[in-house]
DNA sequence: TGTTAGAATGTAACCGTTTACATTCGTCTT
DNA sequence: AAGACGAATGTAAACGGTTACATTCTAACA
């Protein structure tokens, strides 16, 4: 219906002229009080509101930021996008989602955004540029910044996962742990820097110990509940099976407490667990974990970028760090005292 | 860097008029082969890619839709979100995203894209608009489709709500229970309607196997696992507890589970659990449920918006239902034999 | 009262496309 | 070879704002 009015409908009602009309809406204070009375009056009475895409094209800028993430399905990337979406929200910029599924989706997507003029900024989440992508997004000037995942060039918002790789494992020997196995992704992708630096974390905090690193404690499958159950359960049926699991995230960890279910193994008397992240689901399980903060990583990127925008883009360091926190809770304890070998196979329930 | 070239560039470097290069920029049939490879090769030369924006404006539609949708750390929006970002994908739509988190954001954010020229159209997700909404809606004209949510205007998908409470309820009287609570948010929000539904759907089935309704069976608090786990400690410290309890979502019955594992109570030996969505925890903890469609939910709400952008709006059907599954899996038994109360209180693990 | 500076407003170009309409080109009749 | 007609291309006006610059007020000063 309503064929929405224009800039020009307002200035003839107001008897002015648009860039009288174009300085009210943009609060210029050259413009007499009285003026801007007429003008508002005007816009009430014809319930203008200016056009936003005549209005990004005109000033060269959308106030649009793209945000691109993987495996949306995963708890920790809806908490980091939600805190984007807040700060962007508080900004009044729009947010436009890509969700990336498959390899061949990310590089094609990112070619798209790459192309200014779509968005003003991009914010990739988990999702470090290859040279190539980089090379692109530089050329085009696309102001862009990282959250969780590192990056020569561009502004990132990390944790230092291998500290926390570090905490974790150390927090299990400090608990009286030797045997303790690392469940993780495959650590060879080009994601997954975050998996790979907290496994070097685990191996510095073993070998602080001088803990001798065993290959079969080290399992890795495709990141996911299931996963982590299914290869605990090898685990734990292991001749000489580990005391203690560091999930390198909370799912898997979660994954991890199934397995031990499966396999009726008390947690935290036969089995200790710690996570990574610090998801609600943890909290809700009384789940050890190393809490890194998610909502908190969506407004700091989010910030950033909407920073570069503003000032000159530079003078900022470019490597934003937040903290991790130990969460001690109810999965993990001193080892079994007495080292009999477990290999326990009996069904437990749902 | 790069000063994006434009389309006057194009046609300066091809020698011809930029219409020209606007007809094979958009595959007009009226131009000579001979002429559309000089332009291409243009374009190539260039690495001219033409501005979305300047493109919306003059074409007077954005290519963008908008999804608002509340709560989104719950799986079931989130699952809903992914299948409408699938579909949006596939036809080169952008998606852009408002979480609703409060009520007055809910007004605010939707007068705001009321005002059409900003997006295409409107997917609300769980967001059914008020009276007042609705007529600033269609007002603007702006398409709108809702999902999860019914309406007299607007198009909208749905599933037979209170059908899955009788289905949900009957399976629990199949197996012999008499005794069934129901747990779900509170029902007298304008949200929420859904709840509602398989509330009326509860006492449906009740009604017809003669069961008397309880109140004290009937509880309620906001949506959440915490929530669900203190109201059904609550359930079953009554004194003649309930044998069955159907959750008017999937993670409010983990709730359930959870204040069962609290008290020791074992499922489904003691006591049937039954919850509503399926998502994917509810397929991993092996719950019985009532299985909607939800990423499918989203596939078709956007596929019925795209669909009313590009045909003639009228001619199809206002609701589209999709079909409820009654998945059996593991927390659903029949009744304890002996009718013995119950009055556990034992603190249970993590 | 006539200047004049500075404030308020207006004019018109521009952002980068699409597209209605005008023009030119080539080809086919006759 | 002139005319006619359709196909190919060009011209210019949108789309709805912002903004540099030109113009007109207003008021203060000499």
């Amino acid at each position: 219906m309503s064929a929405e009015s224009t800039i020009r409908d307002v200035a003839r009602y107001a008897n002015v002229s648009i860039a009288t009309v174009s300085r009210v809406l943009n609060n210029s204070p050259a413009v007499r009080e009285k003026t801007r009375h007429r003008v508002e009056e005007a816009i009430e009475a014809l319930d203008y509101s200016p056009n936003p895409i005549a209005r990004k094209l005109s000033r060269g800028r959308t106030h649009t930021i793209a945000v691109v993430l993987p495996l949306f399905t995963l708890p920790s990337f809806v908490e980091r996008l939600r805190g984007v979406h807040q700060k962007l929200v508080d900004n009044a910029y729009d947010l436009v989602l890509y969700s990336i599924e498959s390899d061949r989706q990310w590089d094609e997507q990112l070619a798209r955004l790459a192309s200014l003029s779509r968005v003003d900024g991009l914010l990739l989440i988990s999702l470090p540029p290859n040279d190539e992508q980089t090379a692109l997004l530089l050329e085009n000037g696309v102001p862009t910044v990282l959250i969780d995942a590192h990056h020569d060039t561009f502004r990132h918002v990390i944790v230092d996962d291998e500290a926390g790789g570090q905490m974790a494992t150390s927090h299990l020997i400090e608990l009286g742990h030797k045997r303790i196995a690392f469940l993780s992704d495959f650590l060879d992708t080009p994601f997954h820097q975050s998996m790979r630096l907290r496994y070097r974390g685990y191996r510095g905090a073993l070998a602080v110990a001088d803990i001798p690193f065993r290959d079969s404690y080290h399992v890795c499958d495709t990141h996911g509940r299931h996963e982590a159950r299914v290869l605990t359960r090898d685990l734990l049926k292991l001749d000489d099976p580990p005391t203690a699991v560091f999930a390198s995230s909370d799912t898997q960890a979660i994954g991890v407490l199934d397995a031990a279910q499966d396999l009726n193994v008390r947690i935290p008397d036969e089995l200790s667990v710690i996570g990574f992240d610090g998801i609600r689901d943890a909290e809700y399980l009384d789940l050890t974990t190393i809490e890194q903060p998610l909502y908190q990583s969506g407004i700091a990127g989010a910030g950033i970028l909407l920073d570069m925008l503003r000032n000159e883009p530079d003078g900022m360091r470019t490597e934003t760090v937040l903290p991790l926190n130990l969460i001690r809770r109810a999965t993990t304890a001193p080892p079994p005292a007495g080292r009999a070998k477990r290999t326990g196979s009996r069904k437990g329930g749902g």
